[in-house]
DNA sequence: CAGTAAACGAGACGGTACGTCTAGTCTTCGG
DNA sequence: CCGAAGACTAGACGTACCGTCTCGTTTACTG
């Protein structure tokens, strides 16, 4: 069994010469393949055809068949008309149920759910990549839902001693165990309820 | 000239005839490998090579290393000396941080984290499989928090309108989404407060 | 710069199971292809396409895409009714000659010389090769030269102080001296002025 | 300096301002590497890395690494205190007994013979090549022997009906079939057996 | 002596083939 | 006559070079 750790290229290429033109072409392949073959079968040779491009410049500028992933779905999510605060009505109950409502169809949209399952897979099961997926679409994610908590917070409408992280979790983690782990169906009388129930908990006494 | 596409052996095996030596031998390597390089980097070659097995010992009778793994894991878990159940001393707010606390434990033990990771990972990406694994591992351990909430409620812990399944994944999906997608590190602390919150949502008003 | 010398694999596969159905496919595409394409363009993938065969099946048997070309060509050359002696007439001249200028057809065959050049020239380059090429190829075909010259010189028509190997020598050397380099043409008249001057060099004195 | 300019590229580079730096530093770098990996292992990317030069410099003025190694060694073989002729004393056996024992020191030294033979190899396998190879090395190389045998001819010590192209033919192709096909060792024991032989049957009747 | 055209070092690019690895199937042989 | 052993087809892996193509940077000739 050859254990030759891989003989990596420390010579790092020359990122003011780099093909857009190409970099665009390998994004775009790689959301079209993940959607068509899921990740597994999704290859570096795949993409090359289909971007048309050589596979050593794929190698060249990511270093796995993910940071491709990652890379195209941050662009698309990036998008500069990409949606991504909560409204602040002054209402939190009704600014939840409805962010969440949105987030429900969102990851029910196939276009949407193939590229991301397939970077939170990767991520669950490689320690390495998962920092770069949480810091670039995981804690951005988290964050808007923080602030909006503070907001109500200070506005007296949450108590003074919760800790609005944890809060988060309680709201993300059932909505996250339920897509990834398939142990329900996302629905918005899911969310709402979600949104009801944690909510009882963060009420002042 | 092999223009047939693909003359499926369409010939169950004899299961009466089943090597009871190979079977566990196969699923002992499942376990030992898994642990040593990881879900990815574990092949079938290799589980049959350690266990002194054919490879087609292993294909006859299971679908995909996944499948081998979640067998091999159950055996484990499945062990009679395994402790499923959740205390109920009445205080409920003790039992569910003690029960957590364990579970905290065993997720930070290597031995036990590298293949439920394993699984985990391969259920999120394959729909088909993650439908074995919930119905093995997933939803009896949701089963025994079910129960215990049910008989707090019963006893007027918990207020009457409160949905017990979703009381459940506000206290589990916090917890998976910190181990699985590590957006945090699993503490007695972090549990603790977790169990905290989700009561003042879930008490009688 | 990576110096890993190569993590060659010394598991010996086991020739006794070896498929003799993909061994001549492997042969006959070689020789097809090294005739349509030649040597330097050969590769061992299109051996393989070809030969409907998967990579690692040569890979399995031989060290190179020359190993390949020496098995093709020596299963040939061996063919049974592949006519190697020479006629021993008594008329030394005569036999030469007539041997000879079979010699020239064959290498003025293109069939034949595609291959047999390829060799000729893999075993210039590499020194294991050629050990093996004259092994196989190089010394039977001078030995029938010594042979019918011992043959000669006991009928005393070659002078008894004459090193025959050397006499071999100087009728194959500039012939293949011609045909490898390409410094002259390969004719009958050639080779027949170059037997009447080498034997005026053997002659008794 | 190349007779045929490179037809490829249809802007013809300015000689005029060609860097003769980069010109020798490519030759050098080529009889170097040619000497170190050998003919097959030499790349044009590892001569541009050793002259410290862009590959494109090579590609502008050579057509293969062939051609460039031809340049290489020909610039070699040109130099001036390069001794070339055959000496001519009158005694035309200890005349070619000296200039082939002193051929055999030649292909006996690796810094010489290691590009020789990549060229031979070269021009061996590629049609094209060897016009240019015979042109520039082989046929000077061989007329120097027609002349000194012409000059004995002509003194009556060969044989008026003698064609002394084919008599220089007898006494390089044995030659250089032991050294390009390895059928022998390169001794001067073995040329001077040569000599004599083959002056036997130069000899007048 | 400034302007400019071409050769230059550098290296990214689309490609081809390499030799290795693993998947999943098929074949052989010994217990 | 089952199953270990492993050879088979297939094809992706990541690497090495190919020969072409920009990029700025010299360099040397002209105007």
């Amino acid at each position: 069994m050859p254990s030759t750790p891989a003989p990596r290229n420390f010579r790092t290429p020359d990122a003011s010469r780099r093909s857009e033109r190409s970099r665009r072409a390998i994004l775009d392949a790689s959301m079209e393949l993940v959607g068509e073959v899921g990740y597994n079968k999704l290859t570096i040779e795949a993409i090359a055809a289909r971007a048309g491009v050589g596979k050593q410049t794929i190698y060249r500028w990511w270093s796995s068949k993910a940071a491709v992933l990652l890379d195209a779905f941050t662009t698309v999510v990036t998008d500069p008309d990409y949606e991504a605060g909560i409204p602040d009505t002054g209402d939190l109950e009704a600014d939840l149920k409805q962010v969440l409502r949105a987030t429900v169809d969102e990851f029910t949209d196939a276009a949407f759910e193939a590229p991301y399952r397939a970077l939170a897979v990767a991520g669950a099961a490689d320690e390495e990549l998962s920092k770069e997926f949480l810091e670039r679409l995981g804690e951005p994610g988290m964050e808007v839902y923080t602030r909006r908590l503070r907001s109500a917070q200070e506005a007296g409408q949450i108590a003074a001693d919760v800790d609005l992280g944890l809060a988060v979790e309680m709201l993300l983690g059932p909505f996250q165990q339920r897509w990834l782990q398939r142990t329900g169906t996302l629905t918005h009388e899911f969310t709402d309820a979600l949104v009801d129930l944690v909510l009882r908990g963060l009420a002042p006494r």
